[in-house]
RNA sequence: GGGAGCAUAGCUCAGCUGGGAGAGCAUCUGCCUUACAAGCAGAGGGUCAUAGGUUCGAGCCCUAUUGUUCCCACCA
């Protein structure tokens, strides 16, 4: 047996960690007699450094991972990260700017070698951080998106989407980012609302003297303006339909054409059309048949078909053409408005609709059975309403852009050949199989992040190989991540889990909501108002944040963090260390016996306490009720075992001739043991250190058993006997309190009732009773002869409890304070009365439900008998 | 425009399938009682947003309203 130190310092982590990683206590192997446990860890990215929301993700996942471990599945948490195509190009480019160097100075080879490198020394960061906050993950397996065999996995995907005709290329309109220099999926737009403008135009038509008036928010795209649409049954405008506009600037007879897309109410009911540069219009065109005219280069600047605004950014473009169609009296007016405008969300930059040619991913079909999974209940969402917003977004799915012009990621498999035939294989092929040609050019562009993030379940595990991790620890059993990220990531994993194995990738996503400020702000870098998780854990350890984080958290909703709350899982950790420290005093070499005919009421009592919890806790952890869970655990910690049954055990362990001694000894520290390990998950350090310094017989507490409930520690009698004690101790301190007696000021107590059984109760848990009661002596009698008349009475539920403070008793204030009791009692018997007379209740009403009201009835009738005397005796 | 969440003690939040309102922090009072002052004991404080409804019984279920946050969406 250890000592502990005097107070509890986190400062143990750190070599408690070591030892757990050096023993590969996190290390899993396949182990077929055993149930599996998987989770996958969302990868951070490669750039990232851990925030306060990656620390509540990963301390989620541990106390899952940690707590099943401990129930005997074979468990795995398979850590890693992801490339984060674009992040990390940019920062890299940025680190390149600083240097002077652009991309094109050192050419796709050289700025991959670069990337690389820089993935070599910082890529890694994260993870180190996680193993701070004690994550327990199988470190020997982590993987990285781009690894080999990931990869691999990426490519077979790839091939296997096009062979079915899943992926494809086309020249559709994408979203463009002018800044990152790359399309973007539709998932990373976001809108925004941004203040813009709202301006009106008028157009000629050919061969009349009259025009044609509609409103933009983006003038400058009327340059590539190649129809104007009316709704073809608005009265207004059925003259002019097929007659044709004259564009301005550029000189283009563009057709007036009727399309139902057409809002007669908004506006004048004219829509200029751009196929090129709006997703409405391209699909107007489509019907069409329009031509389209791209205007925009890919810096955001306007190309040639601008005429002479060619080379003008568009911003610039736009005032320059609307001064010059005021000149023109072709402008009307402009209205300021506010208006949701797409941006990139990465750069926040406004993202420009394009059309170009980019591979796509068909997902209607895909879709399907994703819906279906949920549809049917193999696929679970926690909370279950973020099933909705799943089942919306597959709904509702448009054609996945996947290629990007990137240089840092999986590069397209696809080889284009002279003679004009494209070759999508794994490998580059020698020749092509077409034309024989060996000039053969691989696409340029990259493949979006999340299309490699969307195989992380099954590809980290060495799909496309039937490896024997895949057999037996795929599908994986839970999900753990944040709400903001459903549509990038848990859809496209479900889908492309369910195209590739057959399977769903997980059995039930927990969904957690985003870690605020204390005002309720996100945690930002522009507010500066981010919390850094790694400056808590130094300052209070990993323990007391993750308590704070896990503390009242129920999934799905967001939370609040601040210091006031580190400080109370602070002091949490401090009083469990205390407690260990007091039951460790007591703890000889020698192992306490157990005795089951030795155990007092009282040892029964938080015996059965602590089966109860085991039972609580368990139950919480099932439904992913976490906050809960440990809200149990911390309960029971500090409420009944330190404040109440350390209290009671104490004069047991004063006295060394004690004959019940070794009981409470024994029962001290196998409930302490209990206490600890289903705190562990939840505060794995000082769990540990205090497990491993409380007996020798485990090495950790980490593979100590998870405890379950058991018949043989139900001791109901005994629990009641102990409440009804610790209402009469309560009640003799409140009346203590109330008249102001210090507590070293001791008196005699005298406890009367008539009942026998009640007698024999504060006779046995007399000892206890005595201290906590502050009693000098106890005397418990059948009624109340030979007390003092002047003695202070206080009513409790079994019996009269007498205190001699006569002296102390103002008769005038006694008197209201019975009298309030009185009130309070009749009230309550009232209310009892009533409930129970009412036949309603007494016909519909659960019986345990009556007899609990009538138990209730009986109670308060009693005491309210016995304030009314003490009341006449007065 | 569609959808979702939230509204409970001064503050931050729990309250799981309906059965007498809870925690932490803050406040007040008294205690350095041989594990812990990072503590102990006691106390105050809530018409559970509003209005209806279902029910023997509603913080919890239904409807409407108000406030608030978020997500989705092609009104140019």
């Amino acid at each position: 047996m250890k000592e502990l130190a005097k107070s509890y310092s986190p400062s143990h982590e750190d070599n408690i960690y070591h030892r757990w990683l050096d023993k590969g206590y996190f290390h899993a192997e396949v182990d077929k007699t055993k149930e599996t446990f998987t989770i996958v860890i969302p990868p951070p990215n490669i750039t990232g450094h851990l925030h306060m929301g990656h620390a509540l993700d990963e301390t989620l996942q541990d106390i899952l991972i940690r707590w099943k471990r401990m129930q005997g599945y074979n468990t795995l948490w398979l850590p890693g990260t992801d490339h984060a195509a674009i992040s990390t190009e940019v920062k890299i480019v940025n680190q390149m700017k600083e240097e002077g160097i652009t991309k094109d100075d050192i050419g796709r080879e050289g700025f991959l070698e670069r990337a690389w490198k820089w993935k070599e020394e910082y890529g890694g960061t994260i993870l180190n951080q996680l193993k701070k906050l004690g994550c327990s993950c199988d470190w020997d397996r982590e993987r990285f998106t781009m690894d080999e065999g990931l990869s691999d996995a990426v490519l077979t995907v790839f091939c296997k989407l096009y062979e079915k005709g899943y992926i494809y290329r086309g020249e559709k309109l994408i979203n463009w980012c002018p800044k990152c220099q790359t399309t973007i999926s539709d998932a990373e737009v976001e809108h925004e609302d941004k203040q813009g403008g709202f301006w009106h135009i008028k157009y000629p038509i050919k061969g009349t003297d009259k025009f044609l008036e509609f409103a933009t928010t983006r003038p400058e795209t009327m340059l590539g303006d190649t129809a104007i649409a009316v709704h073809p049954e608005d009265e207004r405008y059925k003259d002019v339909v097929g007659l044709t506009c004259i564009l301005p600037f550029v000189d283009r007879e563009i057709p007036i054409i009727a399309d139902e897309y057409v809002d007669r109410e908004f506006g004048t009911g004219v829509v200029k059309i751009t196929p090129a540069h709006d997703p409405n219009d391209f699909e107007v065109g489509v019907r069409h048949k329009l031509p389209v005219i791209n205007i925009m280069n890919d810096d955001g600047t306007i190309n040639e078909n601008g005429g002479k605004f060619a080379g003008m950014d568009r911003y610039e473009a736009r005032e320059l053409i609307v001064k010059e169609l005021t000149e023109m009296g072709l402008f009307i007016k402009k209205e300021d408005i506010t208006h949701a405008v797409g941006t990139h969300d990465r750069c926040h930059c406004v993202i420009e609709p394009l059309v170009k040619k980019q591979w796509f991913v068909k997902m209607e079909e895909m879709a399907k059975p994703a819906l279906e999974v949920y549809k049917n209940g193999s696929l679970k969402f926690v909370p279950d309403r973020f099933g909705k917003i799943y089942t919306h977004w597959l709904e509702d799915i448009k054609d996945w852009c996947i290629s990007r012009q990137l240089w840092w990621g999986h590069r397209i498999p696809a080889y284009y050949c002279e003679c004009g035939n494209i070759i999508v294989d794994k490998n580059k092929p020698c020749s092509c199989p077409k034309c024989g040609s060996e000039n053969l050019k691989q696409d340029e562009d990259c493949l979006d992040t999340w299309f490699s993030s969307a195989l992380w379940p099954f590809s980290t595990l060495g799909w496309p190989e039937e490896t024997e991790e895949l057999k037996h620890f795929y599908p994986t059993d839970v999900l753990v991540t944040g709400y903001d990220i459903i549509f990038f990531w848990v859809v496209r994993m479900v889908f492309s889990a369910i195209e590739q194995t057959g399977e769903i990738p997980f059995k039930t996503v927990l969904i957690h909501g985003l870690v605020r400020d204390s005002q309720g702000r996100k945690m930002s870098k522009s507010l500066g108002n981010g919390i850094d998780p790694l400056e808590i854990i130094r300052d209070s350890g990993a323990d007391a944040l993750r308590l704070t984080l896990v503390t009242g958290n129920a999934p799905g909703n967001d939370m609040r963090f601040y210091d006031e709350r580190v400080e109370n899982s602070k002091n949490f950790a401090n009083k469990l260390w205390n407690a260990s420290r007091f039951v460790m005093m007591y703890l000889t070499d020698e192992e306490p016996t157990y005795n089951p005919e030795e155990l007092t009421f009282a040892d029964k009592w938080i015996l059965s306490k602590a089966n109860t919890l085991a039972k609580t806790v368990t139950a919480n952890l099932d439904s992913f009720e976490l906050g809960i869970a440990v809200q149990n655990v911390y309960d029971f910690i500090w409420d009944e075992y330190c404040d109440w049954y350390i209290e009671m055990v104490k004069p047991r362990l004063y006295n060394k001739e004690d004959k019940s001694r070794n009981a409470a000894i024994w029962t001290l520290k196998n409930v302490l043991i209990t206490a600890l390990k289903l705190l562990h998950p939840f505060m794995p350090f000082v769990t540990e250190d205090i497990f491993t310094s409380l007996q020798d017989k485990e090495e950790t507490i980490m593979l100590s058993s998870w405890p379950k409930y058991s018949e043989d520690f139900a001791f109901e009698k005994e629990e009641r006997e102990t409440e009804l004690l610790k209402e009469a101790i309560k009640a003799v301190r409140a009346r203590r309190t109330e008249m102001n007696v210090p507590p070293s000021k001791k008196a005699n107590v005298f406890v009367v009732s008539e009942k026998a059984e009640v007698r024999d109760i504060f006779e046995r848990g007399g000892v206890f009773f005595k201290t906590l009661a502050y009693a000098a002596d106890l005397f418990v009698k059948e009624n109340n002869e030979g007390i003092g008349e002047d003695a202070v009475c206080v009513v409790t539920h079994d019996a009269l409890i007498y205190m001699p403070f006569a002296e102390l008793v103002d008769m005038q204030k006694e008197k209201e304070r019975l009298t309030k009791e009185k009130e309070k009692l009749e009230k309550e018997v009232e209310r009892v009365e009533k409930k129970l007379s009412n036949q309603g209740f007494v016909a519909k009403a659960p019986q345990k439900i009556i007899d609990e009201e009538k138990a209730k009835k009986e109670k308060y009738s009693a005491m309210l008998e016995e304030v009314l005397k003490q009341l006449s005796a007065l």
